[in-house]
DNA sequence: ATGCATGAGGC
DNA sequence: CCTCATGCATA
């Protein structure tokens, strides 16, 4: 399992500090030991496996390396006892059959859902699986996560329809009665707040990566506010620490139900809300139906924890460390300017003697972290301690706030809103470079 | 959990 | 060149 509880201890720079309510991701966990910080959404209890031991190494386990697949073959007639012989069982296998086919990425989704759909005792139909209206994907102005003033507030957006989703609603009262169904009560709280609509229609397409997801995108017409997506990604958190299962053995096993595995990271990014909205929209239906399978279905855990996800062999470029000194600086520049140009690119890499790529890189990522950014003094449970009109003020923006002129440069305001610039747009070596030149570094005049 | 990276798709 | 979704590699 993760051994993280030492993570607490790292030391994030100021400018590069991480929301401190994400740290309620880290402790706690398996019940390892270390308390949970006064972030933590949960207590956790502690959890224990319900695997049985198969012989099998790394079940569930993170840090394991993918099985060679001539193990997992192995893994049949034990799949087998597992799940039995029954209906069910088979339709199982079918699917581990599938898979073992075909374990990378790309998997040709049709036969596994075939089998999932067909089969009442997997699953439940999605809701609108049968001729769902179509509705245009509906953006507050193009911010993916939406201001408080359209989504904390109760005010009515005209363009929004009601749920179309009685077959899903009645599916939910009976998976309710067999257990929590967070889902259908977020669902049904969420019927009389604002929403977002984040699911169009989609002609099924067959395109081996990209088009999965569109694949399945008639799965669910899926109407969701920013508080309902919180709950949602803590109850999944909850489901899955509560089951013992690993973030990695979620991004599986959603390989296993569309075909299209996600990686630890994505999971992870969505429990602790760092995806954009979009995204996270996109990837609710499944983890949905993911959360869903687990709470109905107590065979399919064995199948679900085994899997491991294929290493890649193609290697990538050497993770580049970026001291904090240079880290510092280019913060620095960044909140002056965000999209720096090719030439402000070359210009700052010769500066700081990195590769331009690397420069580039750093802002396109800056840039997306902005985005994503989730303020945590807008999560519905208010553990951070503030209140929302406090909240509002720019100055109170989260430590990856978009810096202020960004609303003008394209930028999706945030939640704060938009905002007068704050500081001229020409680029001040001194603030720029706040610490000093970083060592060996020449002074270059330099106009934006 | 997160930093740096990749690659598709889009102007 | 960018954005965006996504993940390897690493702290």
């Amino acid at each position: 399992m993760y051994n993280q509880q030492n993570f607490q201890g790292f030391g994030h720079n100021a400018g590069l500090m991480q929301d401190p309510n994400y740290q309620y991701n880290m402790g706690g966990y398996a019940g390892l030991g270390q308390p949970n910080n006064n972030q933590s959404f949960y207590s956790f209890p502690t959890v224990k496996s319900d695997y049985v031991d198969l012989g099998f190494q790394g079940v569930g386990d993170y840090s394991a390396q993918a099985l060679p697949w001539n193990q997992l073959a192995q893994m049949d007639s034990i799949i087998q006892m597992i799940i039995g012989d029954d209906q069910q069982g088979r339709e199982l296998m079918s699917i581990a059959g599938e898979v073992k086919r075909n374990p990378k990425n790309e998997i040709d989704p049709e036969p596994v859902i075939k089998e999932l759909n067909q089969t009442a005792t997997l699953n439940t139909q999605p809701p609108n699986s049968m001729g769902a209206p179509y509705y245009a994907p509906a953006w507050n102005g193009g911010t993916y996560w939406p201001s408080p003033t359209t989504n904390m507030v109760n005010k009515p957006q005209a363009s929004v329809k009601p749920i179309p989703a009685q077959q899903y609603v009645e599916n939910q009262n009976s998976a309710e009665k067999s257990g929590i169904s967070s889902v259908a009560k977020s669902k049904r709280s969420g019927s009389t707040s604002p929403v977002h609509i984040v699911q169009k229609k989609v002609t099924p397409r067959r395109i081996p990566y990209k088009g999965i997801l569109e694949y399945f995108s008639d799965l669910e017409e899926e109407v969701t506010t920013t508080a309902e997506m919180e709950q949602f990604a803590r109850d999944l958190k909850h489901k899955r620490i509560t089951l013992g299962f690993t973030q990695a053995d979620v991004g599986y096993a959603l390989g296993l139900f569309f075909g299209k595995t996600f990686s630890q990271t994505t999971v992870c990014r969505f429990e602790s809300l760092q995806l954009s909205f979009k995204n996270m929209c996109k990837l609710k239906p499944l983890l949905r139906r993911w959360q869903h399978e687990v709470e109905t279905n107590d065979k399919i855990h064995e199948l679900l924890s085994r899997g491991q996800i294929s290493p890649q062999t193609q290697k990538r470029k050497h993770r580049t460390s970026i001291e904090n000194n240079v880290k510092r600086i280019l913060e620095n520049y960044f909140v002056h300017c965000s999209k720096p140009g090719a030439q402000e690119i070359a210009h700052i890499a010769r500066e700081l003697k990195m590769d331009k790529d690397v420069i580039r890189v750093w802002f396109c990522n800056r840039r997306q972290k902005g985005k994503r950014q989730v303020h945590p003094y807008l999560r519905e449970n208010g553990r951070a301690a503030y209140n929302v009109v406090q909240s509002l003020s720019p100055s109170n923006a989260g430590p990856f706030a978009m810096p202020q002129v960004m609303a003008t440069q394209g930028f999706a305001p945030t939640s704060l809103g938009s905002n007068p610039a704050l500081y001229a747009p020409t680029f001040l070596k001194s603030e720029v470079y706040p610490q000093g030149m970083p060592h060996g570094m020449a002074i270059a005049n330099h106009a934006t």
